[in-house]
DNA sequence: GGTTTTTTTATGGGAAACCGTAAATGATCA
DNA sequence: TGATCATTTACGGTTTCCCATAAAAAAACC
């Protein structure tokens, strides 16, 4: 169960929003810190008495000021973090959102959650504080399905082709003359289709609209 | 012709590959202000000399810090540079991308281009530059058409509904069932598709698919 | 060189999307 | 209330997309 929450977020608004999220859940006993620094030694102060953290929610971009500071990024912050408390769970809230800055954090750093600064993501907050409570990692669904299918997933310039020409407003019959143009091999109609249908697969969406929009939300396209 | 450049964009990294992308174009005197106040304050002190800018290149939003300033945004900035040198050309360089926001830059303070930050912005800033050096403004494609043909077109709730939808994955002929259970009117399959039409057409997008590559690109899902 | 395996392309039937038109519903106003 | 107008929905024909299967081509192997 989650009791106690730090937050290290240098936006005032997010870090309000979080904090509006975590009452909305019940849980009243947090703190905030706009520096990585005043975050570490907030751990640093609790870590080995009865006023320990559970979990820690950062950011990963902090705007640096005039203020002079050793740890300038988040990544950083969970490295020296987990050092000093390993139990922490962490859970890492940024408008990043690019598959290998993600992955890196989920295989390397062992972070618990990863929420997307994005549209719906004070309730994806909730899911994931959860998901957590239950002893849960959570992570957005499509990376999710990336990590659990195949992971590392790259796009061929044949697949990025395909999306770009989506788009671009291509129909689909009309892609294989364009793959042609673009002296793309293969160019048959039924080798587009397949491909669409496996990267729909892999990436666990159900339509050309649905792709198109999770290749730009990950800058793929 | 471009010769001298004011740069107004408080994070570093954003700052670097401007000047990286100016020297690119043979640009070599340019500089650089972290805070509005000493971006107008720049301008002040050549306004009237042989010594002024030709372009200022700024951002919309600063992050807010210790320093006491008066001026805390791009769109004030541009305002009170406008009135100390009304010739100087102004690139806004953002991440920002609501319609909204771009036309009432370009139409009421008049601003001579706007790029987005986002994946090509280099070359786009390549493209802007040259376009200013030739008395043109520049805007970025899809804006440039909203302002030619229908202007200020501004997404409803429904119509935005429907795109969410496409791009959640949900299939055409299942929208009139979901539009029903969030309770949005009207929920027929002909009203979705005259509406679908029409948004392609104002939009000057073909397809279902390129028609959510730009609402993606702009913020509007 | 010929056989197997893989990849690519072609084909056809069925589902969904597209598009024009007509019917139905709802709003406005005398 | 009833007539008019606008909006929404329903329907049918055509195109495009989807999907399974088969043919063709290319690559790999002995």
């Amino acid at each position: 169960m989650i009791k106690k929450v730090l937050i290290a977020e240098d936006h005032e608004s997010a870090n309000i929003s979080v904090q509006k999220t975590l009452e909305d859940l019940g849980i009243t006993d947090f703190q905030h810190a706009y520096y990585c620094d005043d975050a570490l030694e907030m751990v640093k102060q609790t870590a080995k008495t009865d006023r320990s953290y559970d979990l820690m929610i950062t950011d990963l971009h902090f705007e640096p000021d005039d203020r002079k500071v050793s740890i300038t990024n988040g990544i950083d912050l969970i490295t020296a973090v987990r050092e000093v408390q390993p139990d922490l769970k962490i859970l890492v809230f940024s408008a990043d959102f690019t598959t290998s800055t993600i992955q890196m954090l989920y295989n390397k750093l062992d972070i618990e959650g990863y929420i997307r600064k994005a549209r719906h993501d004070a309730q994806e907050i909730k899911q994931a504080i959860k998901d957590l409570g239950m002893h849960r990692r959570y992570l957005p669904r499509p990376i999710m399905d990336l990590i659990n299918g195949k992971n590392g997933y790259e796009f061929s310039t044949f697949e990025s082709a395909i999306v770009k020409l989506l788009a671009a407003g291509t129909m689909q019959k009309d892609i294989p003359t364009r793959l042609q143009e673009l002296q793309i091999k293969p160019s048959g109609l039924s080798s587009v289709e397949k491909k669409l249908n496996q990267l729909k697969q892999v990436l666990n969406v159900a339509t050309n609209e649905q792709l198109v929009a999770f290749c730009k939300d990950n800058g793929i396209i």
